[in-house]
DNA sequence: GATGAATGAGCATTCATTCAT
DNA sequence: AATGAATGAATGCTCATTCAT
């Protein structure tokens, strides 16, 4: 019966829709499980279901959140060869993601924070998944010569701190002007730090 | 009576020491209230007396590092003249606060999120404290010509961004190594991204 | 699924009922929802299913009680056809369930004011519920000249306020006599006030 | 030192003044000792120097209330001869002591009852006091032959109980006219019960 | 007499999780 | 798959009362 299957697959997926919806809107300690369900039009029992619990729903949400980014990033990588275009795409594209769903960022950025010890570890992976991504480009810029050798494990984590704060900061102050706006302005910035100059 | 206001001061202190510990080795969520009373040596009435509820104990003691935090980086600011020392003095001297005291960077950087929305307002004002601080040096240093315009409340944001991360980082891994060690090497790239090269 | 909702209602009454039993032995402050859930033969957490709090309980059960009340004595009323018969009766029905039930008139006249401010105005509405249902049938005797005509609002207060006085009385001294029984003789003195001479 | 044992008297008296505005304020039950003192103008310790307990307050304040009451009573009695004028005049004085102080009538009427079982007895007795002295001075009509042989028990009750709901409701409606102006029609009504016809 | 800090038993309420149907 | 009733451990907060000073 793939027509049950796929029907638990969109139930699954309503689920964590409402999930996001919810979290992102009470964060992760007000959410309360009954709020989910309400949302996802089915009730407590149902998402029992079909998760083991509350924080299994925020980790599978924060999965397939990280998933789409991921998939973003790759996509917009593939279409540079430069390694220092690589990670300058990586870096707008998530922006790009962000502008877009700004719940998307306050799960990933803000709420997942609230979410226990428990949650701090996978958000760290993934921090550090893309911290390494940024940095294997780094590295491989380093080797073609195009910029001079580097710390590059600290310079990936400035990179990916400035880009988290200025999307943190986004987010809190809600602010309403697109996001990649200022996306010329800090990748000049950034840039210079692997002692590249360019204007915006 | 000074002795008895004397004696009621000592047991705020006494249970805002005792909320440090107790919220950094559990957490927001998993902290009681009793147990910071314990720890307190005193009762739950007692932690009641002195504050209306939890979440004012975590905003005091927040508002109370905040303080010592401010207070040695203006302490290390007094001690240079020049701008971009000034910032740079200001970055290191966090860094050296944070390093003897791994609980206070835990409370600011991932407790604090874990403590509701009221507490994130709270913690944007002091993030945008220190960034202006940084940004008002930076803006001097403009004025003074030792480095060339830019946006400097971009700047400030990055060199925020990638404190903070570089200390998140720090606290999250359990990074044994002395905080203040990388500080020369983020330096060189941080006064980059102003325009200035120095060696660490 | 008939048969759940069937369930959750009996619960709904098992749970009334447990409480007009804590609610009388206790009074409302000494209550606890344990011991109510306790003798319903349910969990506190279940009493929280059905009902929003403990005031809502003493809400639902006194709201219950007064239909059970009111129903009474619109049978006991339409046995009659004479309005001042009717008058007659409807306050010799409130004796006897109270003589029968002298826990709901503990819980009507005494408790009831200890279950705090919001509890007195829908008290307040059905004593005057009861007292209009009084004037009503005093007014009718009045237009059809079995009376002579008299500030009918008043007489009823009086009515409502001698039955009132009687059956506190009753519940507080723990008289053990039948309540009704003082009836005939409290009958001859209130038919007085409306001008009307009878033999007890 | 006489001084002291006066300012110890004012103080009492200050607590009680003190007790009466937050009992007939906020109800027995949400009255905290920590308004009282603060009201009183003291502290919470100093309250319990002077008195046992919150119950010991309202008690105290209730005896206080009470002697009131009965001097007024007793004082308007004195002036009549005719007994069944006595216990007008009984009536009229507390009507007339309550329209002027509702918050008496608060407390003795709607808040006696939410403080708990031990004060029923002490206002019971209160009650059968007032209630023993009509009935007296019915009795002392009957014995003179004023008028006819009756229950004065139960004339006695139905008299206590009409003017205790038109004083309660007077207070819970909040009504602004003054208490004893339905006084004279309510006495019509009354005497009927005794037999005595007279205009208003 | 008075203060205010401290106590601690008491309790309503919450909510993630379970499970019979 | 889904429902919704039920569970019960967990916990923040209250407040009358005590007592050292």
């Amino acid at each position: 019966m793939p027509a049950i299957q796929e029907r638990a697959q969109a139930r699954y997926q309503q689920i964590l829709d409402a999930a996001l919806s919810v979290f992102t809107r009470r964060g992760y300690r007000e959410a309360l499980v009954d709020d989910i369900a309400a949302e996802a039009e089915t009730s407590k029992g149902g998402v029992y279901f079909h998760f083991p619990g509350k924080q299994a729903i925020f980790l599978a949400l924060l999965d397939r959140s990280a998933g789409l980014l991921m998939d973003r990033v790759r996509e917009a990588v593939a279409a540079e060869v430069d390694p220092v275009a690589k990670a300058d795409a990586a870096l707008l594209a998530v922006l790009r993601l962000f502008s877009s769903h700004r719940s998307l960022a306050r799960l990933f950025l803000v709420e997942a924070m609230g979410a226990g010890p428990e949650l701090h570890a996978r958000l760290a992976a993934l921090h550090a998944e893309f911290s390494a991504f940024i940095r294997r480009n780094l590295d491989d810029a380093v080797q073609q010569g195009a910029i001079a050798p580097i710390d590059t494990e600290l310079a990936s984590l400035v990179w990916f701190g400035a880009l988290n704060q200025l999307v943190t900061r986004w987010v809190i102050a809600d602010d309403p002007r697109p996001l990649e706006a200022r996306y010329p302005a800090l990748r000049t910035l950034l840039l210079r730090t692997v002692g590249l100059e360019v204007t915006p």
